[in-house]
DNA sequence: GGGCTGACCTACT
DNA sequence: CAGTAGGCCAGCC
């Protein structure tokens, strides 16, 4: 998962696909939030983006689209609706916690993924 | 063209 | 800690 260098002046088809690529890259039991996807994609600042492209992403493309939340690691979906409600259960059935409602980004973040598999939280 | 909304973020107070 | 301010941009009046 690095980031892709950008000219900031790709087509919106372009932008959005750069996007779901991040996101697909997003490991099983992690979260990100928008600002990190939209940094990774190459859009420093864009995080309105992402959620425009999770919203139109097409079906076919069975993105992981639960693994993304926001600053707070909140589901940004209004409380007890049913995606947010889906989205929980996708991230809990993969092994991601809420305390008080919300992800601690940090420990569920890509990047400590292989020191959670090694050593546990 | 302007104005408003929204699966948002950071920085500052 | 909470709250505010400014930035961001696609889409739809």
């Amino acid at each position: 998962m690095a980031e892709k260098p950008t000219t900031g002046d790709e087509p919106r088809e372009d932008r959005f696909e750069r996007v779901w690529q991040v996101i697909e890259g997003i490991p099983s039991g992690c979260v990100l939030n928008y600002g990190k996807v939209a940094r990774l994609a190459g859009y420093p600042g864009k995080a309105r983006m992402v959620g425009m492209a999770l919203a139109s992403a097409p079906k076919k493309r069975q993105l992981p689209w639960h693994r993304v939340v926001n600053a707070q690691g909140r589901i940004s979906f209004p409380e007890g609706s049913a995606k947010a409600r889906a989205q929980r259960k996708r991230l809990e059935s993969e092994g991601v916690e809420f305390e008080d409602g919300a992800i601690d980004l940090e420990r569920f973040s890509p990047e400590r993924a292989l020191d959670r598999m090694l050593w546990g939280p």
